[in-house]
DNA sequence: CAGTATCCCTTTTGATACTG
DNA sequence: CAGTATCAAAAGGGATACTG
């Protein structure tokens, strides 16, 4: 037991792949759980946040808009659970916890980095792609194709 | 209205930053919506696998594991109305319908395979993390701090 | 301050049935 | 085949109260 399998995925690195680059899907595959994680809304504001600095449990409440305190409290946990994000409790009173990424948590975040610039430098097409769709969804809505 | 911003969030490209790399955290950013979209797991998966070829309808279903007909109907949808995919009706009978990826969809797949390589590459890192996390919290458990 | 625990409502999702 | 519509189940998430 001490590589310590009790009831992990199945792992896909892809060796019996019959394509070039066909990944696994499989829903038990790891990759897909940990995409799951990674592709969290809360978990990826954290990591971008986190960038560099360490910051307490309420300087990240107070910078992300909307988060609640159980949801960041959760996402913080979790993130420190898959080693992305480091927990540092000061035994002080009133207590004191910095939040910063490991050395795993800075190689995610570079990736989670690019795909914020690219959100940033597309919001604009998507926005009008947006526009564009509803405005033709509207049209075929408005005349009816069969005739009256 | 040409440039049709009905009820768009508001755009925050950062010009008002005080800090290096702070970007928006608002709630209401568009950043924030579009993050949401695309750090989606069904989102992810679809334009994974997108790679360059198109796909069927049924295609995609049978290959992505675990997605229901509504979910993978309503994620394509999505992606079509953000420009991300492509769809072409052939009034063929029975119907076909192939899904691709559009320009800008294909220059978010570079980023979405990079984050899916990302996961690959860390996948077993993350795994023995949550164990030794797992473990540290168990025993924590089994040993009461307060004595007896 | 930084949580944990609980209740409860909302959104998401899956299963099923029906249609062009 | 590729959907749409509907309903029920489940998960997500907020508000509140309490604690070391």
């Amino acid at each position: 037991m001490e590589d310590g399998t009790s009831k992990e995925p199945s792992y896909c690195t892809g060796t019996d792949d019959d394509q070039a680059r066909q990944w696994d899907v499989r829903e038990d595959c790891e990759v897909r759980h940990i995409l799951d994680r990674v592709a969290d809304k809360w978990s990826l504001l954290v990591i971008a946040l986190l960038d560099r600095r360490t910051m307490r449990f309420s300087e990240l409440r107070r910078t992300i808009d909307g988060v609640s305190q159980r949801m960041l409290t959760v996402t913080l946990r979790q993130l420190e659970r898959d080693g992305l994000v480091k927990r540092t409790v000061y035994p002080t009173v009133p207590p004191r916890v910095d939040y910063e990424l490991t050395s795993l948590g800075i190689s995610l975040h570079e990736v989670i980095n690019s795909l914020v610039i690219w959100t940033e430098a597309h919001q604009q097409e998507i926005s009008t792609a947006r526009s564009e769709y509803d405005r033709r969804a509207t049209e075929e809505t408005q005349l009816q194709p069969t005739a009256r």
